[in-house]
DNA sequence: GTTTCATGTGATGCTCTATAACATTTAAAT
DNA sequence: ATTTAAATGTTATAGAGCATCACATGAAAC
């Protein structure tokens, strides 16, 4: 009938509640996704690292594929500020260049967390108004806005042309299918 | 005791051994990816599909990913057959724009497939000398030669251009990002 | 202070992966 | 032809993860 200390036990938090389980766990998921892949992530082994019940993160994100759209919607919006940034960051005529030169960058660094927002069907199987999805079509938006500054007529064809040849470059090195460093990707760019 | 006749049964097979189950595994693996996408094939689906054990399986990969990498050197070897009857069946000069053509086709009428042999990094993880490492390579030699042919000096560069650009467009239309037809895509490549 | 709601727990059922020990055919060796 | 070995199938099992239940606890609302 003890029911008192134990002393070696993995730390019992004192509280009973967590105090932000979702944003830690938001926080460990994405680290996970970095080292791991979003593939082998779990929430099983996300609630042991946060030291909750495996049945805990269930209060706070439906299912798994929930918690994966919210870590990819973050990045989605980390995304967009970076293209942001690069395309207010100097002289007009060159925004573009600069924006792909961030694109290119964001993806490389960010490989696994790149792959689960472009490339795991998160985003097709959305509905067209859940954050996510949102959250994606804003981060393709800066990238229109200067094609069209620079060739109005056939702006979204254009764009396209872009975006796919970026995200072709960041995915291929992804996959290991191209060796070549940052820079050398730069020169392939045929815009 | 009855050991008889079980009419009813799921059509017990005749035969002890099945005739070719590693062909109808890889056939029914690629149906079901087609249908819905290798992350959501099982091992146990497909035996039961087959009409065999749970671990039948096993007796022909050595585990899932060994089943995926075969389903991706198949669609490797096919992919590189496509292209190369699109660079061989015309006039030189359009080669390349055939191979494009031919390019978004397959992977746009192959999506999941597709998906599994780029962006499942299986490929990266495979060693350099498996059949899957040796596909894969094989199916960029035929874009890569023509490339050279046409600009020797800076081919390789040049052929990840090309090769970005299409491999970005077929996945972007894959992710649900772009909604355009084939020909719209063909537009919009700049080469 | 009591009620209520959000959040955490423990137990449970299901599916899947993978392995092990055993069974049955087919093929190879003698 | 018999015997043996190798392939290929089966059943049983262990272990992991997903998701849901009924229940517990604490914080906030009243």
């Amino acid at each position: 009938m003890k029911r008192d200390a134990e002393p070696n036990q993995p730390e019992r938090r004192k509280n009973y509640h967590h105090g932000d389980l979702r944003k830690e766990l938001l926080d460990a998921a994405r680290a996970e996704i970095s080292a791991h892949g979003a593939q082998n992530l779990s929430m099983a082994s996300l609630a042991r690292r946060a030291g909750v019940a495996q049945s805990a993160p269930y209060r706070h994100f439906t299912d798994r594929e929930d918690l994966l759209s919210a870590v990819a919607t973050n990045g989605f919006e980390q995304f967009t500020k970076v293209l942001l940034e690069a395309a207010s960051s100097g002289d007009e005529a060159n925004a573009i260049k600069r924006m792909a030169s961030a694109y290119l960058a964001f993806g490389v660094e960010n490989v696994e967390l790149y792959r689960l927002m472009f490339a795991s069907g998160l985003v097709p199987e959305a509905t067209p108004d859940s954050a996510l999805a949102h959250a994606a079509r804003a981060s393709f938006q800066p990238l229109l806005d200067r094609v069209t500054a620079s060739s109005p007529e056939t702006s979204l064809t254009r764009a396209h042309a872009v975006w796919g040849q970026l995200h072709g470059l960041v995915m291929l090195k992804a996959d290991g299918f191209i060796a070549d460093s940052l820079d050398t990707l730069m020169n392939a760019l045929s815009f």
